[in-house]
DNA sequence: AAGCCTGCCAACCGCGGAGCG
DNA sequence: ACGCTCCGCGGTTGGCAGGCT
């Protein structure tokens, strides 16, 4: 009985033995095909590549959004995922979450809670509702999104909309936690799906934000009080870092199983 | 250039369920 | 009810390719 990989000689004798007469029992079939394999093997080597419409090829966005959304509801149910994405076979969903997903998740990440986005802030006026805003950190910010007169409603839907459009972007405070790859898994969809913003902010005093979604709940907090200096360190936190626990890392939001906590970055 | 490491994918293995006598 | 066969599912492994040192 030979095992491997398959040869382009025996992939024809079972396409076309198949194409000719069918599976109508596996385990005869290779006897009758000519080959020198298992019925296992034969139904394998079918249904994972030669059968027509089978795809092949890197998964779409669309697909890899269905995978996350549907293992987060049915498990390891490979084939019943598999249903819901025509020419995809369970192995290969299989091999795509082991592989990409579950790979990722393996307990050597330290659990450490992001605080490293912080930056500093300048007030220009003891106005509540006005300040301008400076970066002095790796994020890659649009300071033009911050004006210096703005409202408390203005910054805090510009907030709420800079998240959503850098995430779509790929750059900004949120691709800086939501790197290329992260986008490319749809996960800011999945995250932001319900996102809302709300806080408070002052010229000089206490300034405080929290955003929060409707599946997470509030999912990142900053908050600073400064005294009527000319500029302060805020910080933004997770409001709800991970534990870990039996070397599992366990988060409040299932989705935040793809944060690296390593690197501070979405995969 | 060579050895090592890592990621990926095809394929194998074991188990359990369905069907049948 | 029981045992047998077959099939499908999910976990795991083996090998190749490419990157890194």
């Amino acid at each position: 009985m030979k095992k491997g990989a398959w040869s382009e000689d025996e992939d024809e004798k079972l396409r076309s033995y198949i194409q000719r007469y069918g599976h109508w029992n596996w385990r005869l079939l290779p006897k009758y095909a000519g080959l020198k394999r298992c019925g296992k093997s034969c139904r394998l080597r079918w249904v994972n590549y030669l059968k027509p419409g089978v795809k092949r090829g890197n998964f779409s966005k669309e697909e890899r959004q269905i995978v996350i959304k549907l293992h987060a509801e049915l498990g390891n149910k490979w084939s019943a995922i598999a249903e819901k994405l025509p020419g995809r076979t369970d192995n290969e969903i299989k091999n795509f979450w082991h592989t990409r997903v579950e790979r990722r998740r393996k307990p050597n990440h330290s659990a450490k809670p992001i605080n490293t986005l912080s930056f500093t802030e300048k007030t220009d006026s003891s106005e509540a509702t006005s300040f301008s805003t400076s970066q002095d950190l790796s994020l890659p910010f649009d300071d033009a999104s911050l004006s210096t007169n703005s409202s408390k409603e203005e910054l805090e839907l510009m907030l709420s909309e800079m998240l959503r459009e850098d995430v779509a972007q790929n750059e900004g405070l949120a691709a800086h936690v939501f790197n290329e790859e992260a986008l490319e898994f749809d996960y800011p969809e999945l995250r932001y799906s319900e996102l809302s913003c709300s806080g408070s902010s002052y010229g000089s005093g206490l300034n405080s934000w929290t955003v929060e979604d409707e599946a997470c709940g509030s999912f990142w907090n900053e908050s600073s009080n400064a005294s009527n200096s000319e500029s302060e360190t805020s910080s933004y936190s997770y409001a709800n870092p991970p534990v870990e626990e039996d070397g599992l890392l366990l988060t409040y939001d299932p989705l935040l199983q793809y944060f690296d906590y390593e690197t501070s970055l979405f995969w």
